[in-house]
DNA sequence: TGAGTATTTGAATTCCCCTTCAAATTGATG
DNA sequence: CATCAATTTGAAGGGGAATTCAAATACTCA
Protein backbone atom coordinates (compact mmCIF):
# COMPACT_ATOMS: atom_id res chain seq x y z
CA UNK A 1 0.00 0.00 0.00
CA UNK A 2 1.06 3.50 -0.95
CA UNK A 3 2.93 5.61 2.49
CA UNK A 4 0.42 6.94 4.78
CA UNK A 5 0.06 10.68 5.05
CA UNK A 6 -1.16 13.06 7.08
CA UNK A 7 -4.66 14.65 5.84
CA UNK A 8 -2.49 18.24 5.09
CA UNK A 9 0.27 16.59 3.14
CA UNK A 10 -2.12 14.27 1.13
CA UNK A 11 -4.10 17.64 0.14
CA UNK A 12 -0.92 18.98 -0.70
CA UNK A 13 0.20 16.43 -2.95
CA UNK A 14 -3.19 16.02 -4.69
CA UNK A 15 -3.84 19.58 -5.57
CA UNK A 16 -0.11 19.05 -7.34
CA UNK A 17 -1.51 16.04 -8.97
CA UNK A 18 -4.27 17.50 -10.37
CA UNK A 19 -2.43 20.36 -11.97
CA UNK A 20 -0.39 17.72 -13.49
CA UNK A 21 -3.41 15.94 -14.01
CA UNK A 22 -5.30 18.95 -16.04
CA UNK A 23 -2.12 19.84 -17.75
CA UNK A 24 -1.71 16.30 -19.48
CA UNK A 25 -5.83 15.83 -20.12
CA UNK A 26 -7.36 18.92 -20.00
CA UNK A 27 -9.72 20.54 -17.61
CA UNK A 28 -12.65 19.13 -18.87
CA UNK A 29 -11.85 15.93 -19.91
CA UNK A 30 -9.63 15.24 -16.45
CA UNK A 31 -10.47 12.23 -14.57
CA UNK A 32 -10.50 11.11 -11.11
CA UNK A 33 -8.70 8.11 -12.09
CA UNK A 34 -5.46 10.76 -13.79
CA UNK A 35 -5.47 12.53 -10.40
CA UNK A 36 -5.46 9.49 -9.27
CA UNK A 37 -2.55 7.91 -11.00
CA UNK A 38 -0.50 11.22 -10.91
CA UNK A 39 -0.73 10.91 -6.62
CA UNK A 40 0.07 7.23 -6.83
CA UNK A 41 -3.18 6.36 -4.95
CA UNK A 42 -6.44 4.89 -6.23
CA UNK A 43 -9.41 6.48 -7.23
CA UNK A 44 -11.05 6.10 -3.78
CA UNK A 45 -7.92 7.67 -1.55
CA UNK A 46 -9.00 10.42 -3.90
CA UNK A 47 -12.08 10.91 -2.92
CA UNK A 48 -11.89 10.13 0.53
CA UNK A 49 -9.75 13.51 0.72
CA UNK A 50 -11.95 15.34 -2.24
CA UNK A 51 -15.49 14.17 -1.90
CA UNK A 52 -15.93 16.44 -4.92
CA UNK A 53 -13.65 16.01 -7.71
CA UNK A 54 -14.09 19.71 -8.92
CA UNK A 55 -13.82 21.35 -6.14
CA UNK A 56 -10.03 19.95 -5.58
CA UNK A 57 -10.09 20.82 -9.62
CA UNK A 58 -10.56 24.61 -8.48
CA UNK A 59 -7.93 24.43 -5.66
CA UNK A 60 -5.53 23.28 -8.29
CA UNK A 61 -6.35 26.09 -10.13
CA UNK A 62 -5.91 28.36 -7.43
CA UNK A 63 -2.47 27.12 -6.31
CA UNK A 64 -1.15 26.94 -9.73
CA UNK A 65 -2.28 30.72 -10.15
CA UNK A 66 -0.82 31.59 -6.99
CA UNK A 67 2.17 30.14 -7.98
CA UNK A 68 2.44 31.82 -10.95
CA UNK A 69 2.36 35.20 -9.50
CA UNK A 70 4.15 34.51 -6.24
CA UNK A 71 6.97 33.68 -8.41
CA UNK A 72 6.52 36.79 -10.58
CA UNK A 73 6.35 39.03 -7.46
CA UNK A 74 9.24 37.01 -6.06
CA UNK A 75 11.97 38.25 -9.30
CA UNK A 76 10.20 41.26 -9.47
CA UNK A 77 12.04 42.54 -5.52
CA UNK A 78 15.07 41.88 -6.10
CA UNK A 79 15.20 44.58 -8.58
CA UNK A 80 15.09 48.01 -7.70
CA UNK A 81 15.64 50.16 -11.26
CA UNK A 82 11.94 50.81 -12.91
CA UNK A 83 13.67 49.83 -16.12
CA UNK A 84 15.38 46.76 -15.01
CA UNK A 85 11.55 45.75 -13.11
CA UNK A 86 10.09 46.50 -16.40
CA UNK A 87 11.98 44.21 -18.66
CA UNK A 88 12.17 41.29 -16.27
CA UNK A 89 8.09 41.23 -15.25
CA UNK A 90 7.52 41.04 -19.19
CA UNK A 91 10.08 38.50 -19.62
CA UNK A 92 8.55 36.14 -16.26
CA UNK A 93 5.04 36.69 -18.00
CA UNK A 94 6.17 34.66 -20.64
CA UNK A 95 6.28 30.37 -20.73
CA UNK A 96 9.64 29.30 -20.78
CA UNK A 97 8.62 27.40 -23.90
CA UNK A 98 5.39 25.40 -25.16
CA UNK A 99 5.77 23.13 -22.28
CA UNK A 100 5.56 25.41 -19.57
CA UNK A 101 3.46 23.81 -17.05
CA UNK A 102 2.57 27.02 -15.27
CA UNK A 103 1.30 28.93 -18.40
CA UNK A 104 -0.30 25.74 -19.77
CA UNK A 105 -2.39 25.42 -16.76
CA UNK A 106 -3.86 28.67 -17.31
CA UNK A 107 -4.81 28.42 -20.53
CA UNK A 108 -6.41 25.79 -19.65
CA UNK A 109 -8.59 28.17 -17.82
CA UNK A 110 -9.33 30.60 -20.49
CA UNK A 111 -11.74 28.66 -22.79
CA UNK A 112 -13.21 27.34 -19.27
CA UNK A 113 -14.17 30.94 -17.92
CA UNK A 114 -16.41 31.43 -20.38
CA UNK A 115 -18.78 28.94 -18.84
CA UNK A 116 -17.68 28.60 -15.37
CA UNK A 117 -18.40 31.36 -12.97
CA UNK A 118 -15.82 30.28 -10.64
CA UNK A 119 -12.70 30.22 -13.50
CA UNK A 120 -13.86 33.45 -14.64
CA UNK A 121 -13.88 34.99 -11.56
CA UNK A 122 -10.26 33.35 -10.52
CA UNK A 123 -8.88 34.23 -13.90
CA UNK A 124 -10.00 37.66 -14.19
CA UNK A 125 -8.59 38.19 -10.25
CA UNK A 126 -5.47 36.92 -11.59
CA UNK A 127 -5.38 39.61 -15.03
CA UNK A 128 -6.04 42.62 -12.33
CA UNK A 129 -3.50 41.84 -9.52
CA UNK A 130 -0.44 41.34 -12.74
CA UNK A 131 -2.09 45.34 -14.07
CA UNK A 132 -1.53 46.43 -10.71
CA UNK A 133 2.17 45.09 -10.94
CA UNK A 134 2.93 46.61 -14.02
CA UNK A 135 0.99 49.93 -12.89
CA UNK A 136 3.28 50.22 -9.82
CA UNK A 137 6.40 49.81 -11.63
CA UNK A 138 5.22 52.15 -13.83
CA UNK A 139 3.94 54.68 -11.89
CA UNK A 140 7.40 54.78 -10.09
CA UNK A 141 9.41 54.99 -12.92
CA UNK A 142 7.35 57.99 -14.34
CA UNK A 143 7.76 59.63 -10.69
CA UNK A 144 11.39 58.98 -10.92
CA UNK A 145 11.40 60.78 -14.34
CA UNK A 146 12.97 57.84 -15.91
CA UNK A 147 9.58 57.27 -17.67
CA UNK A 148 7.56 59.39 -19.79
CA UNK A 149 4.64 57.26 -20.68
CA UNK A 150 2.20 57.96 -23.70
CA UNK A 151 -1.07 57.26 -22.23
CA UNK A 152 -2.62 56.65 -18.44
CA UNK A 153 -0.13 53.90 -16.34
CA UNK A 154 -3.83 51.74 -16.08
CA UNK A 155 -4.03 51.55 -20.33
CA UNK A 156 -0.52 50.15 -21.05
CA UNK A 157 -0.53 47.82 -18.04
CA UNK A 158 -3.78 46.69 -19.30
CA UNK A 159 -2.41 46.41 -22.33
CA UNK A 160 1.24 44.83 -21.30
CA UNK A 161 -0.52 41.62 -19.57
CA UNK A 162 -3.04 41.53 -22.62
CA UNK A 163 0.30 40.93 -24.77
CA UNK A 164 1.67 38.24 -21.94
CA UNK A 165 -1.50 36.33 -21.95
CA UNK A 166 -1.88 36.28 -26.08
CA UNK A 167 1.71 35.56 -26.81
CA UNK A 168 1.35 32.82 -23.89
CA UNK A 169 -1.14 31.17 -26.02
CA UNK A 170 0.77 31.35 -28.89
CA UNK A 171 3.54 29.78 -27.54
CA UNK A 172 2.10 26.73 -26.24
CA UNK A 173 0.57 26.23 -29.40
CA UNK A 174 3.87 25.96 -30.61
CA UNK A 175 3.45 28.87 -33.56
CA UNK A 176 6.38 28.20 -35.87
CA UNK A 177 8.36 31.65 -35.48
CA UNK A 178 6.61 33.25 -32.27
CA UNK A 179 8.43 31.89 -29.29
CA UNK A 180 9.78 33.47 -25.87
CA UNK A 181 12.76 35.42 -26.76
CA UNK A 182 10.33 36.74 -30.09
CA UNK A 183 7.42 37.81 -28.23
CA UNK A 184 9.39 39.22 -25.34
CA UNK A 185 11.07 41.28 -28.15
CA UNK A 186 7.42 42.48 -29.61
CA UNK A 187 6.33 43.02 -26.00
CA UNK A 188 9.28 44.85 -25.52
CA UNK A 189 8.68 46.76 -28.65
CA UNK A 190 5.61 48.23 -27.46
CA UNK A 191 7.09 48.90 -23.78
CA UNK A 192 9.40 51.36 -25.70
CA UNK A 193 7.00 53.36 -27.30
CA UNK A 194 4.97 53.51 -24.13
CA UNK A 195 7.69 54.58 -21.37
CA UNK A 196 9.70 56.19 -24.26
CA UNK A 197 12.64 54.04 -22.14
CA UNK A 198 15.38 52.13 -24.53
CA UNK A 199 14.51 49.03 -22.28
CA UNK A 200 18.10 47.62 -22.99
CA UNK A 201 17.91 43.87 -22.40
CA UNK B 1 -38.21 10.51 -40.36
CA UNK B 2 -36.47 13.57 -40.62
CA UNK B 3 -35.84 14.50 -44.47
CA UNK B 4 -32.88 13.09 -46.03
CA UNK B 5 -30.15 15.18 -47.65
CA UNK B 6 -27.55 14.28 -49.55
CA UNK B 7 -24.06 13.20 -48.54
CA UNK B 8 -22.06 17.06 -48.65
CA UNK B 9 -25.56 18.43 -47.58
CA UNK B 10 -25.61 16.22 -44.30
CA UNK B 11 -22.01 16.84 -43.76
CA UNK B 12 -22.03 20.65 -44.15
CA UNK B 13 -25.37 21.04 -41.95
CA UNK B 14 -23.61 18.97 -39.11
CA UNK B 15 -20.61 20.85 -39.42
CA UNK B 16 -22.95 23.75 -38.34
CA UNK B 17 -24.82 21.70 -35.65
CA UNK B 18 -21.21 20.70 -34.20
CA UNK B 19 -20.15 24.10 -33.83
CA UNK B 20 -23.30 25.38 -32.29
CA UNK B 21 -23.03 21.90 -29.86
CA UNK B 22 -19.38 23.14 -28.94
CA UNK B 23 -20.21 26.78 -27.95
CA UNK B 24 -23.32 25.16 -25.93
CA UNK B 25 -21.47 22.71 -24.16
CA UNK B 26 -17.79 23.34 -24.66
CA UNK B 27 -14.91 21.70 -27.20
CA UNK B 28 -14.24 19.06 -24.56
CA UNK B 29 -17.61 18.58 -22.98
CA UNK B 30 -19.82 18.19 -26.25
CA UNK B 31 -21.33 14.58 -26.70
CA UNK B 32 -22.37 12.90 -29.67
CA UNK B 33 -26.54 13.60 -28.46
CA UNK B 34 -25.51 17.15 -28.36
CA UNK B 35 -24.44 17.42 -31.99
CA UNK B 36 -27.40 15.11 -33.05
CA UNK B 37 -30.09 17.00 -31.23
CA UNK B 38 -28.64 20.36 -32.77
CA UNK B 39 -29.20 18.70 -36.25
CA UNK B 40 -32.50 17.19 -35.70
CA UNK B 41 -31.17 13.87 -36.09
CA UNK B 42 -29.89 10.56 -33.86
CA UNK B 43 -26.61 9.65 -33.12
CA UNK B 44 -26.53 6.78 -35.35
CA UNK B 45 -27.08 9.07 -37.80
CA UNK B 46 -24.27 11.11 -37.16
CA UNK B 47 -22.00 8.42 -36.70
CA UNK B 48 -23.29 7.43 -40.15
CA UNK B 49 -21.30 10.66 -41.68
CA UNK B 50 -18.92 10.39 -39.04
CA UNK B 51 -17.66 7.50 -37.50
CA UNK B 52 -15.11 9.68 -35.63
CA UNK B 53 -16.68 12.70 -33.62
CA UNK B 54 -13.18 14.23 -32.88
CA UNK B 55 -12.83 14.37 -36.61
CA UNK B 56 -16.37 16.52 -37.06
CA UNK B 57 -15.35 18.67 -33.91
CA UNK B 58 -11.94 19.48 -35.99
CA UNK B 59 -13.83 20.08 -39.16
CA UNK B 60 -16.24 22.45 -37.11
CA UNK B 61 -13.50 24.45 -35.23
CA UNK B 62 -12.11 25.02 -38.31
CA UNK B 63 -15.26 26.07 -40.43
CA UNK B 64 -16.16 28.57 -37.32
CA UNK B 65 -12.42 30.09 -38.18
CA UNK B 66 -12.89 30.53 -41.33
CA UNK B 67 -16.17 31.76 -41.14
CA UNK B 68 -14.59 34.78 -38.03
CA UNK B 69 -12.15 35.23 -40.42
CA UNK B 70 -14.28 35.86 -43.79
CA UNK B 71 -16.64 38.07 -42.01
CA UNK B 72 -14.12 40.26 -40.94
CA UNK B 73 -12.28 40.94 -44.29
CA UNK B 74 -16.11 41.33 -46.20
CA UNK B 75 -15.93 44.36 -43.27
CA UNK B 76 -13.00 45.53 -44.34
CA UNK B 77 -13.64 45.42 -48.67
CA UNK B 78 -16.64 48.38 -47.62
CA UNK B 79 -14.10 50.44 -46.17
CA UNK B 80 -10.89 52.51 -48.29
CA UNK B 81 -9.39 54.75 -45.67
CA UNK B 82 -6.64 53.02 -44.21
CA UNK B 83 -7.38 54.84 -40.77
CA UNK B 84 -11.44 53.76 -41.05
CA UNK B 85 -10.20 50.74 -42.13
CA UNK B 86 -8.01 49.97 -38.94
CA UNK B 87 -10.88 51.23 -36.30
CA UNK B 88 -12.89 48.84 -38.40
CA UNK B 89 -10.84 46.14 -37.81
CA UNK B 90 -9.76 45.99 -34.46
CA UNK B 91 -13.68 46.00 -33.43
CA UNK B 92 -14.62 43.59 -35.73
CA UNK B 93 -11.99 40.94 -33.81
CA UNK B 94 -13.36 41.72 -30.27
CA UNK B 95 -16.81 39.48 -29.08
CA UNK B 96 -19.75 41.67 -29.17
CA UNK B 97 -20.24 40.66 -25.27
CA UNK B 98 -19.91 37.93 -22.80
CA UNK B 99 -21.89 35.05 -25.14
CA UNK B 100 -20.14 36.11 -28.72
CA UNK B 101 -20.22 32.30 -30.32
CA UNK B 102 -17.71 33.02 -32.53
CA UNK B 103 -15.28 34.30 -29.65
CA UNK B 104 -16.48 31.89 -27.42
CA UNK B 105 -15.60 28.99 -29.88
CA UNK B 106 -12.08 30.12 -30.64
CA UNK B 107 -11.48 30.61 -27.09
CA UNK B 108 -12.61 27.27 -26.62
CA UNK B 109 -9.58 26.32 -28.54
CA UNK B 110 -6.99 28.01 -26.64
CA UNK B 111 -6.49 25.02 -23.68
CA UNK B 112 -6.44 22.91 -26.19
CA UNK B 113 -3.76 23.87 -29.03
CA UNK B 114 -1.43 23.11 -26.09
CA UNK B 115 -2.33 19.55 -26.05
CA UNK B 116 -3.23 18.92 -29.52
CA UNK B 117 -1.53 19.25 -32.69
CA UNK B 118 -4.49 19.61 -35.25
CA UNK B 119 -5.78 22.82 -32.93
CA UNK B 120 -2.67 24.39 -32.63
CA UNK B 121 -1.97 24.26 -36.09
CA UNK B 122 -5.21 25.79 -36.58
CA UNK B 123 -4.98 28.39 -34.38
CA UNK B 124 -1.83 29.43 -35.55
CA UNK B 125 -3.02 29.53 -39.03
CA UNK B 126 -5.52 32.04 -38.24
CA UNK B 127 -3.48 34.12 -36.21
CA UNK B 128 -1.12 34.88 -39.05
CA UNK B 129 -3.49 35.70 -41.56
CA UNK B 130 -5.09 38.10 -38.90
CA UNK B 131 -1.77 39.82 -38.87
CA UNK B 132 -1.05 39.67 -42.74
CA UNK B 133 -4.46 41.56 -42.64
CA UNK B 134 -3.60 44.12 -40.30
CA UNK B 135 -0.18 44.54 -42.03
CA UNK B 136 -1.85 45.48 -45.18
CA UNK B 137 -4.00 47.98 -43.62
CA UNK B 138 -1.06 49.45 -41.92
CA UNK B 139 1.41 49.31 -45.07
CA UNK B 140 -1.00 51.18 -47.38
CA UNK B 141 -1.68 53.91 -44.87
CA UNK B 142 1.85 54.24 -44.54
CA UNK B 143 2.83 54.42 -47.70
CA UNK B 144 -0.51 57.17 -47.94
CA UNK B 145 1.56 58.95 -45.97
CA UNK B 146 -1.41 58.71 -43.22
CA UNK B 147 0.23 56.49 -40.58
CA UNK B 148 3.67 57.15 -39.19
CA UNK B 149 4.72 53.60 -38.03
CA UNK B 150 6.45 53.54 -34.81
CA UNK B 151 7.97 50.42 -35.72
CA UNK B 152 8.01 47.71 -38.61
CA UNK B 153 4.35 46.92 -39.76
CA UNK B 154 4.66 43.11 -38.85
CA UNK B 155 5.26 44.02 -35.20
CA UNK B 156 2.55 46.35 -34.99
CA UNK B 157 0.43 43.59 -36.07
CA UNK B 158 1.43 41.24 -34.06
CA UNK B 159 0.60 42.77 -31.37
CA UNK B 160 -2.84 44.16 -32.47
CA UNK B 161 -4.27 40.96 -32.88
CA UNK B 162 -2.50 39.51 -29.72
CA UNK B 163 -4.41 42.48 -27.40
CA UNK B 164 -7.64 41.48 -29.52
CA UNK B 165 -7.21 37.55 -28.79
CA UNK B 166 -6.67 38.81 -24.91
CA UNK B 167 -9.49 40.74 -24.61
CA UNK B 168 -11.72 38.57 -26.36
CA UNK B 169 -10.82 36.08 -23.04
CA UNK B 170 -11.26 39.05 -20.32
CA UNK B 171 -14.88 39.46 -22.11
CA UNK B 172 -15.59 36.19 -22.44
CA UNK B 173 -14.86 35.51 -18.52
CA UNK B 174 -17.49 38.87 -18.00
CA UNK B 175 -14.09 41.39 -16.57
CA UNK B 176 -16.49 43.68 -14.72
CA UNK B 177 -14.92 46.66 -16.40
CA UNK B 178 -13.72 45.46 -19.23
CA UNK B 179 -16.14 44.94 -22.15
CA UNK B 180 -16.09 45.69 -25.80
CA UNK B 181 -15.98 49.31 -25.65
CA UNK B 182 -13.51 49.66 -23.15
CA UNK B 183 -10.98 46.90 -25.54
CA UNK B 184 -11.59 48.82 -27.96
CA UNK B 185 -10.02 51.98 -26.59
CA UNK B 186 -7.27 50.13 -24.41
CA UNK B 187 -6.27 48.70 -28.35
CA UNK B 188 -6.44 52.12 -30.17
CA UNK B 189 -4.99 53.62 -27.65
CA UNK B 190 -2.06 51.50 -28.80
CA UNK B 191 -2.36 52.02 -32.30
CA UNK B 192 -2.65 55.58 -31.89
CA UNK B 193 1.19 55.64 -30.82
CA UNK B 194 1.80 53.41 -33.18
CA UNK B 195 0.58 54.44 -36.39
CA UNK B 196 0.70 58.31 -35.54
CA UNK B 197 -2.72 58.85 -36.10
CA UNK B 198 -5.74 59.77 -34.04
CA UNK B 199 -8.19 57.24 -35.44
CA UNK B 200 -11.43 58.87 -34.31
CA UNK B 201 -14.16 56.54 -33.59
C1' DT C 1 -44.21 2.10 -61.01
C1' DG C 2 -40.84 -0.94 -58.86
C1' DA C 3 -36.16 -2.33 -57.69
C1' DG C 4 -32.25 -1.01 -55.52
C1' DT C 5 -29.43 1.87 -52.69
C1' DA C 6 -28.47 5.38 -49.33
C1' DT C 7 -29.88 7.22 -45.15
C1' DT C 8 -31.98 7.13 -40.69
C1' DT C 9 -33.91 5.05 -36.69
C1' DG C 10 -34.06 2.80 -32.29
C1' DA C 11 -32.93 -0.74 -29.36
C1' DA C 12 -29.32 -3.75 -27.58
C1' DT C 13 -24.74 -3.94 -26.26
C1' DT C 14 -20.49 -2.48 -24.64
C1' DC C 15 -17.47 0.54 -22.49
C1' DC C 16 -15.96 3.76 -19.21
C1' DC C 17 -16.06 6.30 -15.25
C1' DC C 18 -17.93 7.73 -10.78
C1' DT C 19 -19.54 6.23 -6.44
C1' DT C 20 -20.00 3.34 -2.48
C1' DC C 21 -18.37 0.48 1.01
C1' DA C 22 -16.53 -3.40 3.62
C1' DA C 23 -12.13 -5.03 4.57
C1' DA C 24 -7.19 -4.40 4.99
C1' DT C 25 -3.42 -1.68 6.36
C1' DT C 26 -0.93 1.82 8.65
C1' DG C 27 0.59 4.64 12.29
C1' DA C 28 -0.26 6.89 16.64
C1' DT C 29 -1.06 6.53 21.45
C1' DG C 30 -1.15 4.67 25.90
C1' DC D 1 2.46 -4.70 22.68
C1' DA D 2 -2.44 -3.78 22.07
C1' DT D 3 -5.93 -0.74 20.79
C1' DC D 4 -8.01 2.45 17.95
C1' DA D 5 -8.76 5.82 14.54
C1' DA D 6 -7.36 7.36 10.11
C1' DT D 7 -6.18 6.16 5.60
C1' DT D 8 -6.13 3.28 1.59
C1' DT D 9 -7.49 -0.48 -1.23
C1' DG D 10 -10.23 -3.09 -4.42
C1' DA D 11 -14.39 -4.94 -5.84
C1' DA D 12 -19.20 -4.28 -6.75
C1' DG D 13 -22.97 -1.34 -8.59
C1' DG D 14 -24.98 2.18 -11.07
C1' DG D 15 -25.42 5.48 -14.75
C1' DG D 16 -24.54 7.61 -18.87
C1' DA D 17 -22.70 7.89 -23.29
C1' DA D 18 -20.55 5.64 -27.44
C1' DT D 19 -21.02 1.98 -30.55
C1' DT D 20 -23.18 -1.59 -33.24
C1' DC D 21 -26.59 -3.29 -36.19
C1' DA D 22 -30.94 -5.04 -38.07
C1' DA D 23 -35.00 -2.99 -39.59
C1' DA D 24 -37.52 0.82 -41.49
C1' DT D 25 -37.73 4.56 -44.48
C1' DA D 26 -36.79 7.81 -48.24
C1' DC D 27 -34.94 8.82 -52.42
C1' DT D 28 -33.05 7.64 -57.36
C1' DC D 29 -33.26 5.87 -61.57
C1' DA D 30 -34.51 2.67 -64.92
Amino acid sequence: MTQRKSRSDRRIDLIEAARRAIIRHGIDRVQLSHVAEEAGLTSGAVLYHYPDLSELLVEAQHAGMERFYEQRMRQLAALTDPAEKLVMTIRSGLPTGPLDPDVRLLNELGGAAGRSRVYGVLLTSLYDRQVSMYQSILDTGAALGVFTLSSDSLTISRNLVALEDAYGYRITARHPVIGPQEAAELILSYARTATGHGLAH
